[in-house]
DNA sequence: AATCTGCTCAACCGCTCGTTA
DNA sequence: ATAACGAGCGGTTGAGCAGAT
């Protein structure tokens, strides 16, 4: 038996509010306030509403100093900014952004500012825009959490999970990431387990569901981790950092499945051998090869790339 | 001009959480 | 301790619109 109804749904309006809702429950507002009770508000003021709909229109659309129309490029960078670290938080990012709502923001990255995002170069998403991993990673994006979650939305077949593994070399800073095919598996399941849990699915990645998974890749869908490299060796074209992504593709694919972008720090070249050995005596001999690790300079800004194996 | 397609966004739904009795 | 309730939240829907065919 489910929850009971908080209204009579046979005797309450539904659907777009008129002029003459809106001014009555704007004027009943005004007078009273909401009286903290927002179910008995529309009897009160002589609506035909639930009092949900009631909350919602007041907050969304008839409160005062309610900001309707375009985003800033300053709003754009704090949505994506909060996005990544905190994920959907919609009223913890609208808090943020005065006169804007959660619905407001939610709407504008479902369907704006997401795909703007997603315009990277891949088979399966053409780019309107060029638009690369560097720069979604720039600044504010550059933290652990919030590469977990763009690489998530980015390349939705992975589910990636930093663990909380970063450390540093010399003056490179570097963080780890297990990638997990979700194509292989249910989304909601791991695909490979170790004895210290560390490849648990983040939580960030379970949001995708199998059914967008399907329609953003068309169908084309890898089946074997060779189809998975492969695809995110096109898919991932311009992963990369600061400059690298202007050089093109990841073209070296060394004997060992290390597949490397074009790296111009020399410390992080010298640095690799330990980074790979640090990773396989941090992670406990899972098993877990899919995976990337992404490194940032002492600078945090120009040296940036990424491996994937 | 008619039809189709994709997009936007207001509104709804169902769930969780906090409060109260 | 717990059941009931309302507020708030995030996900989803669908009407209306604009542009493409």
């Amino acid at each position: 038996m489910g929850r009971a109804p908080c209204c009579d749904k046979a005797n309450v309006k539904r659907g777009p509010w008129s002029p003459e809702e809106d001014s009555k429950l704007k004027e009943f507002i005004d007078k009273y306030g909401t009286g903290g009770n927002w179910i008995a508000l529309p009897q009160k003021a002589g609506l035909k509403r639930c009092g949900k709909s009631c909350r919602l229109r007041w907050l969304n659309y008839l409160r005062p100093n309610i900001k309707h129309g375009d985003f800033s490029d300053e709003e754009d960078r704090v949505i994506c900014s909060l996005y990544a670290s905190i994920g959907s938080r919609w009223s913890i990012i609208a808090a943020q952004l005065p006169g804007r709502t959660d619905n407001d923001i939610k709407n504008y990255w479902n369907t704006k500012l997401k795909k703007k995002l997603m315009c990277l170069k891949s088979p399966f998403f053409p780019p309107t825009q060029p638009q690369t991993f560097s720069n979604l990673f720039r600044d504010s994006y550059y933290t652990t959490t919030g590469l977990e979650h763009m690489i998530s939305s980015a390349q939705p077949n992975l589910m990636c999970t930093s663990n909380n593994m970063n450390f540093q070399l010399g003056t490179n800073q570097y963080s780890y990431f297990q990638c997990q095919d979700q194509s292989l598996m249910n989304p909601m399941q791991p695909s490979c387990s170790s004895s210290d849990g560390s490849c648990n699915p983040m939580s960030y990645g379970k949001d995708i569901k199998q059914e967008e998974m399907g329609s953003c890749l068309q169908g084309q869908i890898p089946t074997t981790f060779e189809e998975t490299q492969k695809f995110t060796l096109d898919y991932g074209n311009n992963i990369g950092g600061g400059n690298d992504h202007q050089l093109g593709t990841w073209a070296d694919q060394r004997p060992n499945g290390i597949f490397k972008n074009n790296f111009r720090s020399s410390q992080f070249q010298s640095d690799i051998e330990e980074v790979k050995e640090l990773i396989s005596s941090s992670s406990n001999g899972s098993g877990c090869n899919n995976s990337f690790f992404f490194y940032n300079d002492e600078n945090n800004t120009n040296e940036r790339g990424m491996y994937y194996y």
